[in-house]
DNA sequence: ACCTTTGCTAACCATTTGGTTAAACCATAT
DNA sequence: ATATGGTTTAACCAAATGGTTAGCAAAGGT
């Protein structure tokens, strides 16, 4: 492992559990075993370093996000496989989605950056893709951009605010894990029998 | 107001939408039109403060949770009523939801305070009447605290990522805001839709 | 009138923090 | 062997930051 490769990987350890603010470039270079210099050697400064790392993050979920919008499925297998495929992505990557959404909002300005992005979340297809199959009579009418939060909401959600969820619900750290798998299948199958015909 | 209301209305102010790392005392001094040090007169520091005006953030939300939990209505009365006055509450202080989460995602001990807290959201009573409804034959068979993620997760999710659900449903803000409106309604339909029999 | 308490500030302090510098190290080419 | 160029570090620096001090000013009690 390269000396950059170590100094990467210490800092997105450190950004995503504490986030832009909290975290000291020292601790960084703690964790990666190397001189606080060396940082600054490899990567021009902490915002560069962040932003590595950020883009990072975001360049592993942006394609998973993009499976449901641009497959050949129907809607209701675009739901089945997105619910899967995305909970058991970030059941491996736990901090993932808590550390994107936190920084997206404490730094707006940075959404554009990922509209640039080619892999960027583009859901065009999709609301198209809905309203014909309203059409059909296959969906229930309902708003297309509704039914797109409501996929996001119901995979997303209980990831970007773990602590929370396990507070109310009162969950130890072992349920809250064995809802998640169930939640692959739960939240397709509550989304279709909301909207199926 | 009172010189200490000041201060609390101005740290209320910075430290929703910069969360308590990024959130300088000099800048709640300026914003309350106050000295550094009548901060430290009025509350011992940073930390305290910053305690004040979480508790305060929290004991707004908590009722409002609450309402869903613990009232003499059926299931179904209970999910409209909680989203129709939840996102309503939540439009007039939209940053309440991603400063609660943010919150308690970098600062987990947290969690235990709320629960000594007797306003704490409870969901005891919900849980056991989900079942009840289930065995009624009014309700899907379906794992009763899987429903209540799910309310949580379509009310709240928007409000905890709203940069995010902006950039990738494309959104302008006023569009984001009739969408809120609408969800409402939409998102106790869906979720009824989802598990009436 | 005089003291005490309370609200408030300018100036100051110690520490932390992001970032720089100059020198050492080390492999490779000559 | 020696020069060269990339890699790494100890030591250092300036600015920012949370917090303190000593004292002023006004209100209230005696």
């Amino acid at each position: 492992m390269t000396t950059e490769e170590k100094i990467f990987n210490a800092a997105r350890k450190i950004f995503q559990s504490k986030g832009f603010a909290a975290t000291r470039m020292q601790e960084i270079a703690d964790e990666a075993g190397i001189n606080k210099a060396m940082l600054h050697y490899c990567f021009k400064n902490k915002e560069q370093l962040f932003e590595a790392v950020f883009m990072n993050a975001f360049s592993q979920l942006a394609p998973q996000i993009n499976l449901i919008f641009n497959s050949e499925d129907s809607v209701f297998e675009k739901i089945q496989k997105f619910t899967e495929s995305y909970i058991s992505f970030v059941i491996e990557n736990p901090f993932l989605p808590q550390f994107i959404i936190q920084e997206l909002n404490s730094n707006p300005e940075f959404v554009q950056k990922f509209m640039q992005n080619p892999n960027r979340p583009n859901p065009q297809n999709l609301l198209l893709q809905i309203e014909k199959e309203i059409e059909l009579g296959i969906i229930k009418p309902i708003n297309p951009k509704q039914l797109v939060l409501d996929i996001l909401s119901m995979t997303i959600f209980a990831f970007a605010a773990p602590v929370m969820v396990r507070g109310i619900i009162g969950l130890s750290e072992e349920e809250f894990h064995t809802l998640m798998q169930e939640r692959k299948t739960h939240s397709a199958n509550q989304i279709i029998n909301a909207i199926k015909k």
